[in-house]
DNA sequence: ATCCGCATGTAACCCGTTACATGATTCT
DNA sequence: AGAATCATGTAACGGGTTACATGCGGAT
């Protein structure tokens, strides 16, 4: 987890975790305790965020002016149970779409598949269905590159290779063929009914 | 990248970082530098470690006792250049041995498989064919488990769900399903030549 | 009256990143 | 002589984890 090379209006960058938590709040406003909940409930569960790394980065885009508070002045005080409720500055969710449109770095598809997934899921409804083709399209060549790489390596160490590196490899090629599939098949089919 | 319950001799837990360092010297023994270098030249480089992260974490291994530097006394004196080789203490290959033989936790596979084909590659030559195949068998069963858990989520929140959230968790199928095959194929390769 | 779920937080610790520093050796 | 590569390190910083603290609200 790592990468990012936007920065903030603030000028600091944000986190893979606090750009997710924008996101989450862009989609729905939400407070901490929300937040943890969307994280056990849904299959983004396999990353289980801590109060101790919850709540400060909550704070943190409230700071560099992401995000903000809900007025609930005016609401019902049909409870007054302390709760703080997230929800984007304009500034927010600018950064927010901004990052949602970055293309995907060939580079990065080894290891950030699962983070290129989760913008994908958080782009509905957010950016305009060209966009959405556009960053799928990237996300396909910067898996038929790595995919490529992955074969040129293979060829390159051929036999000399011990059987389980071999193997791993092989391993590899599968998901990412799988993935890229996947890929190919999605933009043909956004296509016919965008 | 976290987990790992088990303790060193020294009572403190190895970071996955040092985990994979303490294997890649049990296959041979290394320097810092030799180290950069494989994860630049492997596709392992998917992951480039700093200075800042190897030299401090070389060191842990052997003030923890699970690494030495290589006594280079009675070698020929070919070159003075500094170079710390380090090699595994008999409690380090220990560990290790101890490391590849944990099986995979069903919670873990979504987002640490990368990591355990990486211990895959490191059990050639460690571990005896037999513990290699319950490992891939326990692989191959908590792959078996996941991907059914992602079935039962989509089967759950069907036709109400939005569209890209169903198309991501479709890609996640797909990938694991990939590499559950991978799992099955390859103990049944391994198995024949066993 | 008490216990459990809601809800937010804080402090210590650890480790990885960034960036910089420092030499020694080999190449040209 | 100077540059590039080899080789190891360190200091500051940031953020995530663990573990603990706190208090309200609804349920039995």
């Amino acid at each position: 987890m790592r990468q990012g090379t936007m920065r903030t209006v603030a000028g600091r960058r944000l986190t893979v975790f606090e750009h997710i938590l924008l996101g989450l709040i862009c989609a729905e406003p939400s407070s901490g305790y929300d937040l943890k909940r969307i994280f056990a409930t849904t299959p983004m569960g396999v990353y289980q965020p801590s109060s101790g790394a919850l709540y400060p980065a909550l704070r943190r885009l409230e700071e560099t002016g992401l995000a903000q508070v809900q007025d609930l002045s005016d609401q019902v005080a049909r409870s007054a149970r302390r709760r703080r409720v997230y929800e984007p500055t304009p500034t927010g969710r600018a950064d927010h779409t901004r990052w949602l449109r970055t293309p995907v770095e060939p580079a990065t598809v080894g290891r950030d598949l699962g983070l290129h997934l989760m913008r994908f899921v958080m782009m509905e409804h957010v950016l305009p269905p060209a966009d959405v083709l556009a960053f799928l399209r990237s996300l396909a060549d910067a898996l038929a590159a790595f995919t490529a790489q992955l074969e040129r390596y293979a060829a390159a160490s051929d036999g000399n290779d011990q059987r389980h590196p071999r193997l791993a490899l092989d391993h590899g090629l599968a998901v990412h063929r799988a993935s890229l599939r996947w890929a190919r098949k999605t933009i043909a089919q956004l296509s016919r009914s965008g």
